[in-house]
DNA sequence: CGATTTCTATGTTGGCTGACACAGGCTATA
DNA sequence: TATAGCCTGTGTCAGCCAACATAGAAATCG
């Protein structure tokens, strides 16, 4: 039989829930290596030492802070979305601006910046897009003269906004896909972490 | 080499001193059972989860606060102390308002009143007293009509102000003996704790 | 430049807090 | 007198805080 949920259980789940908000917001505005322990902690009102704590390193957090946007995704767009007026990637774009795609194609972009192999990734990120839009887009629509690196963050971007926009069904997206590729570029990169 | 002393060893001695001290005080206002932990951490400032934390449970508090109150005994009497004038147990007993001396009597007074087996100990606490004071003073002026139990009360405070009036070398006091006799004589009452 | 010091940020850990589990005593009810 | 429920108090432990150790970057010096 399961446990009742306790007051210690809740408090747990507050706080990483708070640092977890607070450090999804900083990585949006800063960036995740430009984004300090105390800027978080400042920001959720806990200490610094509870980060490490709860998720073990930074780069536990990142993986935190990833899964629960990648969840934001999934449950789909804010009420009153209308329905979806044309099938071309050009269009999925400017989803982009939701916030939780926001924050990837940020986290993307730095990745890309700190020289991250992020074409290691590329084909399987490409294919998570194909997977996600093959319903409803054709993902050969993709403006053709990118760099491979852009490429890839407008991809993650298109994954992201295509499927908030679209509904397209959970199943089609390989969301782990993307959260793999994220990780493991800003895990890569050399830099002062 | 020995280590240089940090700030945490300064909380934790801070912390240790504060509760030993709020613990002598109500020791000896209420007696060892009747005070709580709750009582002891309010007066100290301290939540109430660190006293066992420091000192493993309440005896262990006890055997501090005991050892704490024993030293200061030995530190010997306050400055301007004068020589001593006689040298009948009767004199020696003035001394039991010390405040320290308060203390062990109190203590003993409860194990008395719990029902511990005090009669094991008398004759080692015996002992210790005629150790303490056979430089000065004779055991046998101790008035005899008194129970063994108020007797033995009344040794160990005897101990105490007499070493502290008559400033016996600390060789010559079994201090060990009444420590472990007080902490004996506590712990084996039964009682709520 | 290279060496040295200072600064900043992360990861580790000792210490503290308060929720929880449990035991023993007390009270109410039959 | 039994029995059940409540209350009080101790001991344990997950969670949190902040000091400490350390590494790498940046600044400063020779």
């Amino acid at each position: 039989m399961n446990r009742m949920a306790t007051r210690r259980d809740e408090r747990t789940q507050e706080s990483r829930r708070l640092l977890v908000a607070a450090a999804a917001e900083l990585f949006a505005e800063k960036g995740y290596r430009q984004t300090s322990f105390v800027d978080i902690a400042g920001r959720a009102g806990i200490s610094r030492g509870s980060i490490p704590w709860h998720f073990g390193n930074k780069l536990g957090l990142l993986e935190a802070v990833v899964d629960d946007q990648l969840q934001v995704v999934l449950a789909g767009l804010p009420p009153g979305g209308e329905e979806p007026t044309g099938d071309s990637l050009d269009q999925a774009m400017g989803f982009i601006r939701l916030p939780a795609a926001r924050l990837f194609i940020t986290l993307l972009a730095e990745a890309v910046e700190v020289g991250s192999p992020i074409r290691e990734h590329y084909a399987r990120l490409h294919a998570a897009l194909r997977q996600a839009v093959r319903a409803r887009v054709a993902a050969e629509a993709l403006p053709p003269g990118t760099t491979p690196e852009a490429f890839t963050v407008l991809l993650v971007g298109a994954v992201i906004g295509v499927h908030a926009q679209w509904r397209v069904a959970p199943e089609a997206v390989d969301l782990e896909a993307v959260r793999t590729a994220i990780l493991a570029l800003l895990q890569a990169g050399p830099g002062r972490a």
